[in-house]
DNA sequence: CTGTTAGCGCCTTCAA
DNA sequence: TTGAAGGCGCTAACAG
């Protein structure tokens, strides 16, 4: 045993145990957990003395060894695909302020788009036995979620996967979103409206795509056209290629809806360098209201997508599936929908 | 004993021990133990056998188990003030690659300027064993870096506090990069110029601003004027009315450096919104070169500070002090130097 | 109300 | 090269 441990000089003494708080306080080391975890069951005199001795030690219970025997680390893993991305801050965030309001801790990844990345991050959740994953990215494939349901470990998706026993699922409302977005475009006479999608392959983009696809089939097109889609892939260089396609089109569409903001802001920026004025030569509506869309040159006008309401969503799934057995019938859906958002980007043709 | 644990349907089977490796693998659960860890003192044809039975329970190691025998929980800690602000997910995200790359484990928190939120977070800490603490914010007061110290937990802070046997200490040479901006401006002919200072009290912020004074006074500014220094907040709507006040000046300043990117972005915006321009009626820098700096309009000339290197400074020095006794003189100071990045908001006079 | 005892899953002497 | 046994710090029966 470390004799530092057993120092006199409190004040440089490291680490202690339940012993020596117990050894301290004159009581056995069962007394010192409970007044810990049940303070009920001991006498409030016994329980004064054991907090002394606490407090003079400078005792902090060993989450490890706690974990150990009760076979719950509250600790819950959270895997976005990439930090830097705007979107995730925000989530993070929230997340982990909802995971602390539930005694949780939170072990954040990034998958950088890299299922690689991605296994490696699941395979350490494993080992640190978090009680529940929420998997905010689209990288996880099916072995990995088998892998995790077969442990019994909850898990919770944006977009992606179907509710199941221990898996719930965060369901946006593109949709709806941007239905939001052209009805505003059309509210403020516009025809031609072009639209920027992300990357193929994602699978909440490419629902906004032909949501976008379908809000313009209940218009009524001028006569033989087809609304353009423009690829884009979520980031600015991505809306600014775009742009600079969308400019050549004649007859040039006058409003254009991006898959993202960050999209958004990068058509923002083509446009002006072509020497043309927003929402003066082309209106841009955006999606997400990351906090940036605020101070763009004009304000984005956008579709805003709560990150708190998805954190919050999230860790709730988790807890409730928390305790769940096989067949119980846990595991569900959270509808979440959009606010449209008017700001400086968008006007009257 | 759980029964489930031991059923005979694999691929449904959840969490298994070492134990239930060593039986189906014939051996005593001291050598599945040394397979994993010391594999040189396990005959290859045992060890063969070992692995199979580890892949077909799909068994995974129980890192609290391990932590609780070995002391050593592999996780560090990140306190970072914010999240979603845009200084930090480089940071963090570069942190966790060096941690991983060191097989740690990070667990990050945001003290949101607050520290009673910050004691939390460092109990927690505490709790959790972790093995070192990145603290990337200025909320950490004594009585926690005492709390810590005492207990031998290694520390890195950024700007703050002084190095000592397992404190260490990144200090970023803001003189060096204040100079280089002003350097900048005067090449361009600029003689008046502002700066836009920081929060009060926050030390990286002053010693900013102080920089700035030096810088100027080494240069012949126009008989009978001194630089002007208005006061920010670090956030975009700090830098917004800075630059309401700093309009009205007369004469007015041709240039302003600004003690962060979002303070800059703050004057870009109320500029414009003046009717005036930049760099045209206005030049500006910022500083530290978020991401956003690239895509602002025009795209702003600031000085780098590079999150990275801050990440993985603080990374290695957390390794340094690991096994660090006290008085074996570990704690480092470890010097960030800056970088000028010019891009469109500066011109000349 | 309090104490004794038996593990949680794993690593690590010490013997064989 | 392998195994048996003890213990990391803590909680949870079970007795008193």
């Amino acid at each position: 045993m470390d004799p530092v441990a057993y120092d006199s000089d409190l004040q440089r003494v490291g680490k202690h145990t339940i012993r020596d708080v117990a050894r301290r306080a004159n009581v056995s080391i069962t007394t010192v957990s409970r007044t810990l975890n049940t303070p009920d069951l001991v006498e409030p005199e016994t329980a004064k003395r054991v907090w002394a001795a606490i407090k003079d030690l400078r005792y902090y219970p060993n989450t490890q060894a706690r974990s150990l025997v009760s076979g719950r680390s509250r600790i819950l893993g959270l895997i976005v695909s990439d930090i830097t991305n705007p979107f995730f801050p925000e989530l993070v965030a929230s997340f982990e302020d909802s995971a602390l309001n539930h005694g949780f801790d939170v072990l954040v990844t990034s998958s950088n788009y890299d299922p690689q990345r991605m296994a490696n991050s699941v395979r350490r959740m494993i080992e640190r036995n978090v009680e529940g994953i929420a998997v905010m990215t689209s990288e996880m494939d099916d072995h990995l979620t088998g892998q995790l349901s077969s442990r019994n470990v909850p898990l919770v998706f944006l977009d992606v996967g179907s509710a199941s026993d221990t898996i719930s699922n965060i369901v946006v409302d593109y949709a709806g979103g941007i239905q939001q977005a052209v009805e505003h475009l059309v509210s403020l006479g516009h025809e031609r409206i072009a639209f920027v999608s992300g990357p193929a392959g994602l699978k909440s983009a490419e629902e906004r795509s032909s949501a976008f696809l379908d809000a313009m089939a209940r218009r009524d097109l001028p006569r033989g056209e087809t609304p353009v889609v423009l690829r884009g892939d979520h980031k600015v260089s991505g809306g600014v290629s775009a742009a600079e396609e969308l400019l050549q089109l004649t007859p040039r569409p006058t409003a254009v809806a991006a898959s993202n903001d960050l999209t958004a802001i990068g058509l923002l920026r083509a446009v002006r360098a072509a020497g043309l004025s927003v929402p003066g030569d082309l209106s841009v509506v955006g999606f997400d209201d990351i906090w940036l869309a605020e101070y763009t040159d004009p304000p984005l006008t956008t579709v805003r997508l709560s990150r708190t309401a998805i954190a919050e969503a999230a860790c709730s799934a988790l807890m409730a599936d928390l305790g769940a057995r096989p067949g119980n019938g846990n595991g569900r859906e959270h509808r979440l929908s959009t606010q449209l958002v008017v700001r400086a980007t968008t006007a009257r043709v």
